[in-house]
DNA sequence: ACCTGAACACCGTTCAAGT
DNA sequence: ACCTGAACACCGTTCAAGT
């Protein structure tokens, strides 16, 4: 009797049907739980990286079999989603009070960016499709609200907060398959500069050393600077 | 013989080895090669998805064993590498002559961007680890030079340049889990926030029609204008 | 010298069979 | 009503054995 055309995780029908009938789905005391599965998932990733988290080695965890897991999660897919719909509660930090808009905003920028750098089992899982669970939607309520209350438009609120959180995620995504702080790397690198052909790559080759240790932390200030910029410039003419 | 502690595909170390040894390597006549194998592995990509890399199906395509396949590349993790690599000399499209610089980078980005759109499946895999291909070098010391005959310092370029890879590249990639354009996604979005409680979400509840119907898109198109403002200021003031 | 079949130790998911 | 063992159809990787 399932649906035959099961809803994608993630998406708005999925989140729909989710909040829709949180209150008829059975309350009975169980053993197992979602956010008790959810939870082990977050702490598998944390200890033995993203490879790790498969449907065995959770079920291993939670001391069940892995059929088990099934009962409360229709797919590892959808499992993923309800775990970094929690992740992100975790990582979702009020900023200190009496800090201005800009400080504020940058504040929480480089908290959740911090916050995803300390669990990088994470990051990969990070697709976009928690961006509708309740807590994703706490935040973004209080963010655009944060930027309608400096004189942006609705929309341009949303998509401002929007982009904030593709920069801040996207940045540690694209940085994920190399450390560029480790001095190992950069010591290798600074060779592959210096070894280029001088002809085609004057810049690289001449400032290979200096070149060599700008790392995904000058990326991400740079970035955030510009978009900070951005909107300081949007409202005050 | 093999090297005991392998190197980590995409790493400085693993780039340079692979430059260093590019004229010694043997260039036998063979059905087979990396530039084959890699070919292939997009093809599958683009037709079949992400998860339709595996090593057999590869195999598959390119009528041979799995254990072929390992002559060539040291493991599937060194085969994305050399794919990507691949992949951003197709996304790398040279602007149109006589553009300015805003409008250049902005086609630029643009045109990566629809790259990535037209060919989801690359997306994934696209974590960083192709920064150091000869193919991206090359765009990279066309960027800084770029924005250094604009006025920016190299290091402030490299900054720069990594910034706009890592937008473009991020903002697709924290999007491919939920498509925002489809109608039915933005409906069923548009029914998620009205059904939110008022009090604890007063902007999305009444601006639910709004801002449902704002997608990755205008997120891209707010970043990349705050990301060529800060520049533009940079360089005026 | 080159390639392969077959195996190994894993996956996600299902379902008849148990209690 | 709930849970599980065992199976199914897949993975990446290795290696003895072939030619």
């Amino acid at each position: 009797m399932d649906d035959p055309t099961p809803i994608r995780a993630g998406t708005a029908a999925w989140w729909l049907a989710r909040t829709e009938n949180a209150d008829d789905r059975p309350r009975r005391r169980r053993m197992l739980s979602l956010e008790l599965i959810a939870d082990a998932a977050l702490s598998l990733l944390d200890t033995e990286g993203a490879e790790a988290l498969t449907m065995r080695r959770l079920a291993q965890r939670l001391e069940c079999s892995q059929a088990a897991l099934y009962r409360h999660v229709t797919s590892r897919d959808e499992l993923v989603v309800v775990a970094m719909d929690r992740a992100v509660g975790l990582g979702l930090r009020p900023p200190p009070e009496g800090l201005g808009w800009r400080e504020s905003v940058e504040w929480q920028s480089h908290s959740f960016r911090d916050f995803l750098l300390a669990h990088p089992g994470l990051v990969v899982f990070m697709r976009g499709t928690e961006r509708l669970s309740p807590t994703s939607l706490s935040g973004l309520e209080h963010s655009i609200a944060q930027f309608v209350g400096i004189g942006l438009t609705v929309r341009e609120a949303y998509a401002t907060a929007s982009a904030f959180a593709t920069f801040v995620v996207g940045s540690v995504q694209f940085n994920l398959g190399v450390d560029t702080a480790d001095p190992e790397e950069q010591r290798m690198r600074r060779r592959l500069y210096e070894g280029l052909d001088p002809d085609r790559h004057p810049i690289l080759t001449a400032h290979a050393e200096e070149l060599s240790r700008v790392g995904s932390r000058d990326e991400f200030e740079f970035g955030l600077a510009a978009l900070l910029d951005a909107i300081e410039a949007r409202i005050t003419g």
